[in-house]
DNA sequence: CATGAATGAGAATTCATTCAT
DNA sequence: TATGAATGAATTCTCATTCAT
């Protein structure tokens, strides 16, 4: 979604016409990004974000048609970014020796990358304009947090199927893992801010216990 | 300032206790919240308002210092009466035959509740809002959600002792419970909107699954 | 022009109805002489001098038809109550032993009474809205300092056809008497407001230089 | 945000240093001045002041922060045009041959400049909105009366050294001075506005016979 | 006669977007 | 192509004055 140059494009020193001009892009979305998750949609003026991307309004109306797809670009974009995150959690699971480690390891790294302050705030800014782009919190509810629980669901089907978990509908054990482990820190966030989480190892203690509560709901025995 | 009805009129008992004036201040709490709730802070103007509690500028002047004070006291008086309805959930464990049957009962009246149309939308604008308003989520955080868990801790804290529940640590438990229940229709419905809700038969069967996997991890035996 | 009840009215105890009004009256000239005062007139809305007198906004616009009016009979008011202050003034010097004297005793009541903060306030109010009221500053104009000039000028014009002065046109030296007297911290009070005045001793030490400066250019020999 | 001429453009010399933005920004002061002066700070409205200006309300928002800073802006650059002004002053005494003529020549010209109608309007515009800028109304009395003052202090303190004139304290004579000359046609001025002035004859007649009585005062003999 | 409400407008300020240079 | 200006409307809030109760 995000315009860089392909990979061998060779820039031409003085005034890289095509390379100039994604740079340019590049600022303005990382502005925008900054002052959207910051002050939120409305809060935020075209003015401010080509200031803060130090080029003119009119390359800002030149890369966006407007203010809302500005908005749309970015919102996606941090989609595909938080997808790629994403990717890496089944890895978690696998890589630990007995599962006990593993769904414990797993709930750590989760929750880790859910409460990063990046993805809290869009998070939270999707959440507050999603009266007003529906689709859009739509999307990104389908790409990311639901992504997860289905990757999630299959790993689970997969330890069921192997007899290491007593689960009779994957989907919806992944979707009590998910929120034993995300929900109060996840709620927290959005409602007292990013200044009032937990330190890491509270984050680390709350993972445990939601890992150790799943594995006497569904391990074995 | 709130004009209470003179000594002899007959007003029925519980309900704002009207005069012309307090009807009026009334009309505008009502149209304020529909307009937030619908369209956010920002996205509601004090004309709307005005205009929706047929009603003058100035009598929306005159009741509330400006549009934040207007904002606070609407949520303010949201969190009031979430807080009644809280109130009535113990009953639902306590009124039950058996364990089982009291958890399932208390998550299914839980969810049912916390999944009203106007509660999600009062949560969603709140949370929006969070970064402009920090006291104000911050105040109904206190006062809804982290009350809500602390009874719940409480009751779970008597089931252990009296040896029903295995439970370690009753707030954590409660947490547990209370997400196990929440977590996914909640997050859902602050993405997707009201229109993409579950049924309430879903939910109830959300919620009932809920209370197994809960019993399954800290039930006796 | 502040209607008081006539000297004899007997008051009926509970609820005068002529001297209720009357009250009422005085009590909104009051409040609004305090807000014009303070905040000038536009700076003073009717609200405010409602509230301040304690009496409904209908019962302003019943004893004063706007606005403009109100402000009117305030000054005009202030300007009378200036005038009988002002009358005490010739006697000064007709008390004083000898000349010198005299007019050091003058130089200091003239400047203890100018400078007092209500009369400088309304001096500051008056020039302030003298765009806005020129009639009115006019009017204020002639009937105090003028006023009072033309007293000085009366009482140099006998000092001067008893020899004690030599003065040519006493009109002149009148002004230069009380501009000698009066300007600087005049000038200094509008400018600087009332919190950085001189003492009541620097204000002495003035009028006595004051006086002696006039003395030396116009006294005997 | 000011733009200055680019390298080759020639400009005549000492005038704003205009572009096309200092241009226009110079036609906001202008308007502005014209219209605080006229109808004082709060009857006047940004939308006359862009209107008169021929600019978009824009522009004037981009160039000064909001009205305050506007208002700031035009007395303090009033304030340094009359420094420039009034350096002048000090030359009248040095010129004249004789000390009377010295004296009669200053007060003219003293008086002469001070009565300029933008001057006075200015005067009464600070004097007005003191209440409302305190710190402005302090630089500007600061800046020009005051330091008239000093400097006529500085040439009388010359004149007595050098025997010329018998003055104990400097600063009490320049006041004195200054009044002499000033004070009257100043006061009927704030209170009568300008169209009830005295004539360019009538100041120079009421400036000599300041100079006059201030020669009687302080003269040799 | 007095209180609250309404009116109708106007002020400061901000914004997204589009011309003109 | 990029910069400042313009547009035109919207928003919050305030005010003087007048009805209606």
């Amino acid at each position: 979604m995000v315009h860089t140059a392909p990979a061998g494009t060779l820039e031409t020193a003085g005034q890289p016409p095509a390379g100039r001009s994604a740079r340019k892009r590049q600022a303005i979305v990382e502005a925008a990004t900054a002052l959207f998750l910051e002050h939120g949609y409305q809060g935020t003026s075209m003015d401010e974000i080509a200031a803060l991307a130090a080029v003119s309004k009119q390359t800002v109306y030149k890369n966006f048609a407007d203010k809302q797809q500005l908005f749309s670009d970015i919102v996606l974009g941090a989609a595909a970014r938080a997808d790629a995150f994403i990717a890496t959690l089944p890895g978690a699971l696998a890589d630990a020796g007995d599962l006990e480690a593993g769904l414990r390891a797993l709930a750590r790294q989760y929750l880790a990358i859910v409460m990063q302050p990046r993805l809290l705030q869009m998070r939270r800014l999707i959440v507050a304009e999603a009266g007003r782009f529906p689709d859009l919190a739509r999307a990104y509810y389908r790409r990311v947090p639901e992504h997860v629980m289905a990757g999630l669901a299959a790993q689970f089907g997969d330890l069921a199927s192997r007899g290491q978990l007593r689960i009779a509908d994957p989907a919806v054990a992944a979707g009590q893992y998910a929120f034993l482990v995300l929900g109060l820190p996840l709620d927290r966030a959005m409602f007292l801010g990013l200044d009032h989480d937990l330190s890491a190892t509270d984050l680390d203690r709350h993972a445990d216990e939601a890992a150790r509560a799943f594995l006497a709901a569904y391990g074995p025995r």
